[in-house]
DNA sequence: ATACTTAGTAGTAGTTTGCTACTAAGTATA
DNA sequence: TATACTTAGTAGCAAACTACTACTAAGTAT
């Protein structure tokens, strides 16, 4: 048995978790290289001491579990006013191996560039992992909550605005057509899609710096209308 | 101060209660005379005591939060086997003024026929309130938990066959349209409606008893496709 | 017979989707 | 300077789906 694994045995007093624990767990998505890539962070302590795991946190008495997710973000991350949504609660028995630990999970998405804003060295870019190759263990039941947070970013994708979360602000259709290629996980036809977003942006008088070919017209998201009254 | 109430905040002692608990609270759709129809209770206790509020029940360290859905379904509304899904975590700190309760809501469906069939003095059937006619209060933050509710199954009735489980195995396709136009809240045209459906039904060889006029064809849910290989 | 009610089908215009093929604007190189 | 290459962007058409009107069918009531 494991030095840190003893240690925690010891120190665990059942009559201290005589009623469900309430946890956060955050799957937080960004792009890289055209893949769909989640934020995960080696475990500090048993169990799972070294897996790699989403971030997460106790929900505090005094604390809604939106602002546990926005601490959390923070607190763990760095990050600030991002979107972020509830995905599913998980309550399996069992689940952790320590006492029973309910865990309410919220997706987050955020473009790369943003991150990079936030941490110039590029540091927290290499905690994100392809979420297509994964193909290494991952602590509790996290890899179903990631698989649960890719699969409602996918359907999402359908008929909410969601892919704009994850470029910034300038953009091209291209890379908007990318986006939404990568969370449906299938192509899309061109002059199609351009019909179908065509009311959801709207095209600046900027073209993207000359790269080998054609440049692109760069475009925004058209501000959501106002709910006006005469008020 | 009301009797109760007083009773109430003299046997609150605040160190019980320094992690939040977990409950479930379930809204259980059905329908009665065109309308969909939740499940309501007048509470026993303080607070809220004597206000209408859905069936809910704490989450037992023991137990899976699906199978204190289950069990709460059985001890409460006697109901057993039907169909469940999760809706949304409530977790504001003060939505319960006697201490912190997260609250994991799910929303349950059931034709109305199968709960006469499991009460047959009908006397379940009394519990159940028209969602557009709740004028009057609900307990907590129960109001908020039963309009997620039916935006859910709107939401949901678009893309699976919910629509199928607020009906008896037996129906006409005049019935199951009914059941769409009230569940998306807009009527539906009959030539489409059927031809969208077409392939998720089976006809029966049987016609409704006569009625006043012309009678029904009898038709059943296309069992799932079998998931098969050839294993 | 005929009027009334609900069940069910035919058909059509307009929109969306799936798909092919083109033109446009830049760079690289012969 | 022509032409090949790359990516951006548009045109257009067939098939499928949607919105809608109009019909026929099968029962009851008078």
């Amino acid at each position: 048995m494991a030095n840190g694994e003893r240690e925690f045995l010891l120190n665990y007093h059942k009559e201290d978790y005589d009623r469900p624990s309430v946890a956060v767990d955050l799957v937080l998505f960004t792009l890289q290289d055209g893949k769909l890539t989640v934020f995960l962070q080696p475990r500090e302590e048993h169990p799972y001491q070294g897996v790699l795991a989403l971030p997460g946190t106790f929900v505090d008495t005094r604390e809604s579990i939106d602002d546990a997710v926005r601490r959390c973000l923070l607190q763990k991350i760095r990050l600030d006013g991002i979107y972020f949504e509830q995905l599913y609660t998980f309550g399996a028995v069992d689940r952790d191996p320590r006492m029973r630990i309910i865990s309410v999970a919220y997706y987050a998405l955020v473009s790369a560039d943003k991150l990079l804003e936030m941490d110039p060295t590029g540091d927290v870019l290499t905690h994100f992992y392809p979420v297509c190759e994964m193909d290494f263990p991952l602590a509790f039941d996290h890899r179903t909550i990631v698989e649960c947070g890719v699969a409602r970013i996918a359907g999402k994708a359908e008929y909410t605005d969601i892919a704009f979360e994850l470029l910034p602000a300038d953009f091209t259709l291209p890379q908007l057509q990318a986006v939404y290629e990568i969370l449906l996980g299938k192509p899309l036809y061109k002059a199609n899609f351009r019909k179908k977003i065509a009311d959801k942006i709207v095209a600046t008088d900027r073209m993207t710096a000359p790269d080998g070919h054609r440049p692109s017209q760069i475009y925004n998201k058209k501000p959501a209308p106002e709910v006006s009254g005469d008020q």
